[in-house]
DNA sequence: CGGTATCCTAGGAGATACTG
DNA sequence: CAGTATCTCCTAGGATACCG
């Protein structure tokens, strides 16, 4: 895990060919989880390995409380992100993916880097 | 282009690795357009070859055409959807993917193929 | 430090009606 | 067919204050 690269598919699942997914499909549901605004960075951050609340406040620039709580918490729901909070004092919590979690960094990476590469093009229109 | 499988880098960008990205920064916005809700289902849509106005509307489920419309000129705007109007009666609009819209929509796929293969399991937090 | 609780609002998003 | 135009509703999300 780390430096190696994915070979991943380049077509959809069969099912999914023709009518993309249905309106009431369980993965419409997960897709705006993992592709929520918040969502990306923090699973990203956290690809990085496990970090505290104060580091991710910091990392995803520009969250608010409320939304990295609201984040975390979706993302530990679906068993993406650990929590594990330390009863001592002051309190520390450290927050890591799951196995499930680094599996889907590894497809949101190549995805967020993409971005990053052609955000001066696209937003300024150069061919 | 289609069958073949892709090589993807299993790594932040150097200059991302740090603080994720800065609030400012155009990636975030370009990230925002290609993780909308619409958005990804219409890259992944067109993925499968150019469609029309009306194919779109029946295959993004649920979507509006108001939702329909402001989605296309996103993309449009950002060179990812090319539209092809033809001045007949009754009118004909093609849509399809620009060859950076075809180079996204091969990192998008298996994101959502994830998604599809663990929707279940993630929301119905089984192990 | 690592969070809740509360209030508030811009704009995301649906419904409906209309048009070239 | 392929869209606009309006109206309205609603919630994602920010600001602020407080708590164990």
């Amino acid at each position: 895990m780390g430096m190696e690269t994915q070979v991943l598919p380049a077509r959809l699942p069969a099912d999914l060919s023709d009518g993309v997914f249905p309106a009431g499909c369980p993965s419409r549901t997960v897709l705006d989880h993992i592709t929520s605004k918040w969502g990306v960075l923090i699973l990203l951050s956290l690809s990085e390995g496990e970090q505290r609340w104060s580091d991710l406040r910091r990392r995803a620039e520009g969250i608010s409380e409320k939304m990295l709580a609201q984040t975390l918490k979706t993302l530990e729901r679906d068993g993406l992100v650990l929590r594990k909070s330390q009863p001592v004092i002051p309190p520390r919590v450290d927050y890591s993916l799951t196995d499930r979690g680094y599996e889907l960094s590894a497809l949101l990476i190549p995805l967020v880097a993409w971005a990053y590469n052609n955000a001066d093009e696209i937003l300024n229109g150069e061919r």
